[in-house]
DNA sequence: TCATTAAGACCGATCGGTTTGTCTTTTTTT
DNA sequence: AAAAAAAGACAAACCGATCGGTCTTAATGA
């Protein structure tokens, strides 16, 4: 692997454990065994590197949290899978994501911080409820869900149950609660089928 | 205000915005208006002020979100309100929270980086489930709830629910999208009812 | 007078970033 | 094909700024 290609993996387990401004290029030139030099021959500054290593997170995401989703026809059949995906795939994934989601992670430190960096994250979150509402409309036209569904309500609902659930998990790393959570919402959600 | 609480108020609505490691001496000392020898003379590291924050935070805390529950009867009822009072009276207190709510802040940025200060959060968090748990319990063994009701399960998904609607509204500050959450919330827990 | 309180100079360590230098690889020229 | 020139990769020294913390000193009030 090039060097180019190491600092971006080494960067996303250290963002994913403690965050952008908390990880020092120190700590990223020891990961990745380089210098300095290695480094900005690369990348023009940290800031740009943070990019890069979103694009890298992003990737991953829709890997893992999308897998054999075309297969299924039933939308609401599809989030179910997606929440099966991104407790099973996704958020259980030590290997990149050490320290659980790394957007979450990236979002709280930045937020108030970095509103720009921040930002970049946001495009991401709010494409992902824009899925998950697209879905439960096409669940309800489809007569799989109740008519008097508030879609926009269960989406932000299903959304905060994974922030959540991904935030607990960083915490506890307990795959046994984070199962329980995501069936609670499974749950929920069949309870809104006609 | 005598400067020692004064210390401990501004660096709780720092470490809302910002996190523990993120904000500096220097951040603290001049919100307080203060200087190092002013600072040293009450707390002996940031460290130190660190529990004296937590502490603050905790009775602020509990005093927003146990409002009038000890007026209601109903266990189920009481975590209603309770999630009423979380949304209503806590979150959006941006006076002292104007990051929104500071322990989950503190607690992604630490969990990874300070295991001991992020301990100290989490016994908060466990108290809290647990709360909500014996509220559950005896809402079923009133026959409020079904008898059916995984209590475990349903605790985990309402307390990731509020982490997960916590974090979104610091990041969107939308009153309106933090009570559908909420609301969603408190719809799955009547639909459990008997 | 004598604690108490606070100001700020100062400490070593570390921050992100720049610069310089060396070595290798590739391209151009003859 | 051989020599010369340019470009790229990486190491390490160095920069000013800032980090948490210490210590001396001066002001304040009982």
């Amino acid at each position: 692997m090039n060097l180019r290609d190491k600092i971006i993996n080494e960067s996303l387990k250290l963002f994913s454990l403690k965050g952008f401004l908390s990880t020092s290029l120190q700590d990223i030139l020891k990961a990745a065994n380089t210098s300095k030099g290695g480094f900005y021959n690369h990348f023009q500054s940290k800031e740009a590197l943070f990019f890069h290593v979103i694009d890298k997170a992003r990737r991953i995401w829709r890997n893992r949290n999308l897998a054999g989703l075309d297969q299924i026809q039933d939308p609401v059949e599809k989030i179910k899978q997606l929440l099966e995906n991104f407790c099973e795939r996704y958020l259980k994934d030590s290997e990149n994501f050490p320290g659980g989601c790394v957007f979450i992670t990236l979002m709280v430190e930045l937020v108030d911080q970095r509103p720009h960096l921040a930002n970049e994250i946001n495009i991401g979150w709010v494409g992902f409820k824009r899925f998950i509402q697209r879905h439960l409309e096409a669940g309800k036209a489809s007569g799989t869900l109740r008519s008097n569904v508030n879609t926009e309500a269960v989406t932000e609902m299903l959304f905060a149950g994974i922030l959540g659930a991904s935030v607990n998990y960083g915490v506890e790393k307990s795959d046994t609660v984070l199962e329980k959570t995501v069936h609670s919402l499974i749950d929920y959600l069949e309870k809104l089928k006609s």
